[in-house]
DNA sequence: TTAAAATGGTAACGCGTGTTAGTGACTCGT
DNA sequence: ACGAGTCACTAACACGCGTTACCATTTTAA
């Protein structure tokens, strides 16, 4: 067994000087003064004891955990297929070690119930929270914004007024689509990535009708199938699409993951991609140009995600004036074989 | 701006009570003598102001933080390539959950670096910490070890005696090796997942050489080529073995993530998989069956390494005794069709 | 009737730190 | 020689909570 931790007591103990001159020292509080031996020994001593402040200590007194949440409102199958997750994982970790923040992350299984990510908050073990995947079914969400808790969305929760970081969904499908009616498609089916009462599902299948009415082409809801985050539902969506009699000669799928599950229905079929059916895909899922052929898809800024909406929530707890509330990052179209262009 | 948050003492005056009685019938304090309607008020008036305790001070008193350590070792890129890290934190979040502990999680580029990661122990920001991707010539590890700190490790440190969860890396290539062997190679190279320096590389390399021993076949380094975790290293190291005079006519991978790389090698050069050669990998990436040919390959068990090793530590930061310290859980050969073997 | 025990509660300390208001010694200018 | 000012430092409070020792009253037992 070790001894315990050293405090400030002991090291004013062993140079022989109050507590309070050894705070004021180890904080290099301005103003104060303190001869430069005095502080030199302090120093020194607390050095060679290895201090380190504690920690609920600081919070206590300070009012600041200097911890930030993370929390994932996806069910646990969902997050099992977030390849993204490891690298917005990064980029909240940069920005926040940049600032002398920690991350605490939390999943919840339901947002709904009561007291579901509250600890964090409520027992102040945070200073704020970015949350990933919000649902507008979130009372407790709305409840800690009025407080004026700091809260910054990954995805965003239209109309709540709250700070967010979110790609721009509607830009991106659309400039998907916009590049197969390029190709010389005109019957083009969409795989919604997720129910439409996903925000991000919803703003995906805008894009989608934005750039055929802008094209000129009509909208059929009978070439838009939707998916569930998992590949099993493009695979049924796509048969599905298939099955019509004038089945689409391309289909946007707003998610790598389910557009898999699609390419494999179409090979079943012993259609060919791009000849039979072209498809662009949705993440650039980091396996997606490894998938017989290569997938184009959209490119998204996972790591700047988590890189801005930590700065965001960092900048909101201290209190410094942000300009930008409401981040859209742009993606990036990332051209290979599915889609049948020429490279 | 919301009023802060309410006290013990905001609901001892409120009831017209000591502190102190709040905080015994709060805490439910076994045989403490308080009457039923003082201690209903008491509820009563705690939940009217949504009372949660303050984290901090409870901390500070009692000395335990309730919170572990996930620390990842690994550099940002192969953070970004690990698709196990979400189902792994999963594993950890449910554990910890279980026990009432949560999770501040730390990246760190540099283990060897003073300071890593020491903040989160020394600060006593932790009770104790999960090491992601130890690694042997980390002396913070060590001087931890020796103060008692509570660590367990998601790999392994052999000598060290530090517990640890780890899948069984010998046992799981020689499975794989030997099922290359079983469906007739005798020419059988391996690219490793990562340098030797790594455990679980060497441990990996050790199953295959165990199997050709068993199995009576030779073994020959010229056969070995090493990986580094990124795709590209094994699109060279499997250029390098096709160009021996005598190349191999199966491939064990250590690393599905390698094994691509190694796939687009050989289809560059026009030959067949696994018919030219035959493949088996490592991982099971969640894609690994949507290459062409599906990628025959070893499942780990993600979220029971987490869940396991989470468990784990928050044994031995209770203090409970706890029978196996070093946990090795046991993988799963897939066979698909990269192997070659008959459906 | 009186001592003992049970009942219902409180005062006070300590956890380790940040911060403010002071305090005694020493210097300086006139 | 004496008030003013600096210097170097400290006493004391606060943060919110867990816990122990104790106290006043009532009930029970002998």
């Amino acid at each position: 067994m070790s001894r315990s931790r050293p405090t400030q007591r002991q090291i004013a103990e062993e140079v022989g000087v109050s507590r309070t001159t050894v705070s004021l020292v180890l904080n290099d509080v301005p103003g104060v003064r303190v001869s430069p031996e005095t502080r030199q020994r302090i120093l020194e001593v607390a050095h060679r004891l290895n201090y380190h402040p504690d920690a609920a200590a600081r919070t206590l007194v300070s009012g600041r955990t200097c911890t930030i949440g993370f929390v994932l409102c996806q069910s646990p199958d969902r997050i099992f297929a977030d390849a993204f997750l490891p690298e917005v994982l990064c980029g909240v970790g940069d920005a926040v070690q940049e600032n002398g923040f920690r991350v605490l992350i939390h999943s919840v299984e339901d947002v709904t119930a009561s007291g579901a990510y509250i600890g964090l908050v409520r027992e102040k073990q945070t200073d704020g929270v970015i949350l990933s995947g919000p649902r507008s079914d979130d009372c407790q969400l709305l409840q800690l914004r009025a407080e004026g808790f700091p809260v910054v969305l990954l995805g965003q929760l239209p109309g709540s007024g709250i700070p967010f970081v979110d790609v721009d969904n509607v830009g991106a499908a659309k400039q998907a689509v916009e590049h197969l009616i390029g190709l010389g498609h005109r019957q083009i089916g969409m795989i919604t990535n997720a129910p439409l009462a996903y925000t991000a599902a919803r703003d995906r299948l805008t894009g989608y009708r934005q750039a055929l009415k802008e094209a000129g082409l009509g909208y059929a809801d009978g070439l838009v199938r939707t998916g569930d985050f998992r590949e099993e539902s493009g695979h049924e969506a796509m048969n599905d699409l298939l099955d019509l009699a004038q089945p689409p000669t391309a289909v946007f799928v707003a998610s790598d993951l389910v557009t898999f599950g699609a390419m494999m229905a179409i090979k079943q079929r012993g259609l060919t991609i791009p000849d039979d059916v072209a498809l662009v895909g949705f993440d650039d899922v980091r396996l997606a140009h490894y998938v017989n052929p290569p997938l184009t898809t959209v490119r998204l800024p996972a790591y700047g995600l988590g890189y801005r909406a930590a700065m965001l929530l960092t900048q909101l707890i201290v209190g410094e004036p942000v300009e930008e509330q409401e981040i859209l990052l742009q993606t990036e179209l990332v051209v290979r074989q599915s889609c049948g262009a020429a490279l």
